[in-house]
DNA sequence: TACGACATACCAACCAGTTGGTATGTGTGT
DNA sequence: ACACACATACCAACTGGTTGGTATGTCGTA
């Protein structure tokens, strides 16, 4: 393992529990286990690595989602609510292992330094968009007429996780996110209703 | 106008502008037209200053809230769908014009600094109970059976208002906001339905 | 004259970034 | 096979600007 990837690796956790701007490159360095001057032949400032970050964050999401069991349902709408599922089993008693980065440096710098901002609203958008064929085919199925579309439900499911992340740091853990859950839970099986 | 209002009121947008770390004392007394002895004089450090913030922003905002035309209607579920037509009313080009302090320091600070972490959850559960009478007598008089309580309708209301502002701030403007306050409307409407 | 409300000047610690150097490949011509 | 040129990966020590905080002084008012 390179310190490329262990400054990384690091740099999720560390800036998940501390926040971007309170994390030190003398933090990252310390949780990596490399020196600064490995830093900086690897990142060319820190805000370089707040990119690479999200970049880093984008991929190993999306990797964990790409390969998940929720897929597998024939029924579109028995795979959106798998997906939930999943979400749910993600949770964990400790708030930073369960938060999202690209919520978290997305909020900080959301104004002070674009390049983060586009990359971590980016991961946010990507991991939506992966949402969206399966709520279509879901619409079309099952959708009532007033049913928002496909890609608006999918934009809702983040903003509700996301919502869910911040209250889930005041509570000091995840309860909250489960409820919120429930409720996307309940909205979503009164929008797709099965015929029975 | 004191230094002391002047600082508070100050931090109010610098805050939700740079978020509470990358805020220096010397950018809140710059923006507050103080000097840095007028800042320690009146808090004793810059974690003091973060939680009278965030209950200036409770009370800035309580007062807001208590004040706004939509207790008005006789009706609970109408002053429910007035305060989300008033949460829209709010929303203005700027971003960090409409976006919530409490949600910013919190999702930054939360693991940090326990006493920031504390008033800021606060003013966001406490303007969260403000709506609980309304869902109560809603749920009363228009709730299906499987309508979850007042407390965590209430909850869920902040929830998706807090994930929309974490998307808004990626998408430059409000437009994201105006679409969960859509969703959460339809929601409520499926689960509160006037006999007709 | 005592005290609250500021202002000015200053400091020690910290932090992002730099410098100069070492160790270990890696390709190339002979 | 071997020397040479060069690149990559990394380290330890340093620097200059920044930051939270302090020490001390001044002014108005009760």
């Amino acid at each position: 393992m390179t310190a490329k990837d262990k400054l990384l690796s690091a740099s999720l956790a560390v800036i998940r529990t501390k926040g971007y701007a309170a994390t030190t490159v003398d933090d990252l360095c310390a949780a990596a286990g490399v020196t600064k001057g490995a830093f900086f032949h690897h990142f060319k400032s820190k805000e370089d690595l707040g990119v690479a970050a999200a970049q880093y964050w984008g991929e190993h999401t999306g990797g964990l989602f790409a390969g998940a069991e929720y897929h597998r349902p024939a029924d579109p709408l028995d795979r959106i609510l798998a997906y939930l599922d999943f979400r749910e089993s993600l949770l964990s008693a400790e708030v930073p292992a369960f938060t999202c980065l690209a919520g978290t440096m997305l909020q900080e710098v959301y104004a002070t330094t674009p390049t983060i901002r586009e990359a971590a609203f980016l991961s946010i958008t990507d991991h939506a968009q992966t949402l969206e064929h399966d709520y279509d085919q879901a619409i079309a199925l099952y959708g009532r007429p007033d049913c928002p579309n496909a890609q608006s439900l999918a934009l809702h499911t983040q903003t509700v996780l996301q919502g869910a992340f911040v209250l889930a740091k005041g509570y000091g853990g995840p309860e909250v996110v489960r409820e919120s859950i429930a409720h996307l839970r309940r909205y979503l099986m009164l929008l797709l209703v099965r015929p029975n």
